[in-house]
DNA sequence: TTGAAAGCGCTAACAA
DNA sequence: TTGTTAGCGCTTTCAA
């Protein structure tokens, strides 16, 4: 065991040092429970305490107080892009008021979440985020069995009896966004890698494409989709392979995800062929630097940091008590037009 | 005030439905004091626990024993594409050990970073981690003043006194993998956007920088820096503006940051300039997606995850007395050659 | 091997 | 307006 270093000062050093007791001291310390002070007395104890370099130990209060001030945020895979601006927009809407964020990766499987989760929880944080991945999995139980206020983000429950809340994007406005656009540039064979299917996004987006499809009374075999087992450029690329062969009709494709569009891009350069002149592309999420990959990657944005904001917001209301049960966020995304989507091929052609 | 959640078992509870002392289970809970009991004991106490879901309050532990076991990391800007894989190896080591990282964007500004870490201080983190920018800043004399152990990463303090440890690539042996290849290719004039010279890697790089180009005989005018502002993208194109305005006689040039060299991208492609066919362009860090940038960025490697691993090994050993004062480990980077650096154009020519 | 007692530093009900 | 008292849930001497 290692050997606790200098010790720090507490509330009763301040309190000797200005000849109160250590109540005032506290008092005068909560702009809250300020004005009970008379002014002279609370002046003299903030400047005791500016002087001796006084921090309080909000271990104790929260011990006391039974309020840590803590979230706790649990990430499936941080070196996701998509998951830095989230991050970001939680961590500003908690700071402003005072919270901190305990940032935990979960990776992806569900026994280490349920241990990352526990440990939070035994930190007793006021509340969670969860960014992590299944669709029905044991964490949101476990949560909810510890009465511990959850908001899900870029994720949501299956089910319609609304016990969590999440922060969302509409998929299937995003979709018929990527189709439409497709569409209007005179595609009718369009493919679908989607992501996988125990993600909300995943099935979500895939809902989507299929309705906006047939929309425009477009169906198989003009539709052809593929699920990718994770959302990462190699699964993205296994799965532009399969498609690619199963359908070499398709002028284009809409994949669930940026990273989906990456792999996509590897296994055309692989076969010799170009975007958009062989096949146009269609991403998801907007990620950072997709501008200027070659050629410069269509996709829909969605709004990552404001993602964060609302889940922060929206936990921290609920942490107050000010929001009950399953209250859904859904934000709108848009369509960004680049150059990796085009008009279709010479009909008939294959590349 | 929001009402507190349904109450959490205590080590109380526990103790009564076994018929032991609280004391008695905080032994049979602890795997260290667990050999001090009869083994009948504590195997009716770690089930009765475990039946009764009953998680410790580690904030009551760690008001008792002064430790935390949690780690704060404090971060200038978690969207930058470097800091997501620090973060990942800091909290895949912490992990291993129980502890957690309470993770803040302290942002740019002084102030807030002040704010920030006094804020984590406060909850009695037994150790931080800084990866925020500034030279020389107040944060590591607050941290200082406060005993806490602190680990930089990314950065390192100027001063040789060896007051605090720090986890970095080593700059100079960076620049020159970029200078020689250049070199190597032909160039013999070659530019240098630098970084912030108020941060250690962008003084340590453009040290580098023109230590390399010495050792080959080069010096000005054949050499130009500029220096940018800030790790930013349009800093970057700003930056390249001055530069080729300047100097239009380059042939090549090193960007301090994979940022600042998709900067020049950007002026390049304004000036209708291509690369490497005009200009050739080495980065600096490797930050995910460049290799499918047009051209592919030739760029040097820093082993970002590695870096957050040994950062946090480091304070971990330090928290516990096992490591004392400024040990620096310094981490060797590579040339990832890809598309960006070519041949110098035609000598004499201008583009 | 287990229990008893004390206390980490703070806050909040209650008293004065 | 301020002090007194008690206790949040745990760990750790000390004693038995």
């Amino acid at each position: 065991m290692h050997v606790p270093r200098g010790e720090r000062l507490t509330a009763q050093d301040i309190a000797r040092k200005v000849g109160v007791h250590p109540s005032t001291v506290s008092r005068a310390l909560n702009p809250a429970t300020r004005h009970r002070l008379s002014e002279e007395v609370a002046a003299r104890i903030l400047q005791a305490a500016a002087e001796a370099g006084y921090v309080r130990n909000d271990l104790a209060a929260s011990l006391r107080t039974r309020r840590s001030e803590t979230i706790g945020v649990v990430l499936p895979d941080i070196t996701n892009p998509v998951f830095p601006p989230i991050l970001e927009g939680i961590e500003a809407v908690l700071a402003a008021e005072g919270y901190v964020a305990m940032v935990a990766n979960g990776g992806a499987d569900e026994e280490r979440q349920r241990l990352v989760v526990e440990r939070l929880l035994a930190r007793q944080v006021d509340g969670l985020i969860l960014a992590t991945a299944s669709l029905r999995d044991t964490i949101v139980e476990l949560c909810l069995a510890a009465q511990a206020p959850i908001v899900l983000v870029n994720r949501s429950e299956p089910d319609a009896d609304h016990r969590v809340s999440s922060v969302v994007s509409d998929d299937m406005r995003g979709m018929k966004l990527a189709v439409d656009h497709l569409v209007s540039l005179g595609h009718r064979r369009i493919g679908h890698i989607a992501g996988p299917q125990n993600l909300s996004t995943g099935k979500g987006r895939l809902e989507g494409f299929t309705a906006a499809m047939k929309a425009h009374g477009l169906s198989a075999p003009a539709v052809d989709v593929v699920v990718a087992p994770a959302y990462a450029r190699d699964a993205g690329r296994e799965a532009a392979r399969r498609l690619l062969e199963r359908q070499p009709d398709l002028t284009a494709v809409v994949a669930a995800n940026d990273l989906l569009a990456i792999g996509l891009y590897d296994e055309l350069a692989a076969r010799g062929l170009s975007c958009p002149d062989d096949l146009s592309v269609v991403g998801h999420n907007d990620m950072p630097f997709v501008d200027l990959m070659s050629p410069p990657l269509t996709t829909v944005r969605i709004r990552h940091r404001e993602m964060g904001e609302q889940a922060a917001g929206l936990l921290l209301r609920k942490v107050r008590g000010e929001a009950e049960g399953g209250l859904d966020v859904v934000l709108k995304p848009d369509l960004v037009v680049r150059a990796s989507a085009g008009q279709p091929r010479q009909p008939g052609t294959r590349p």
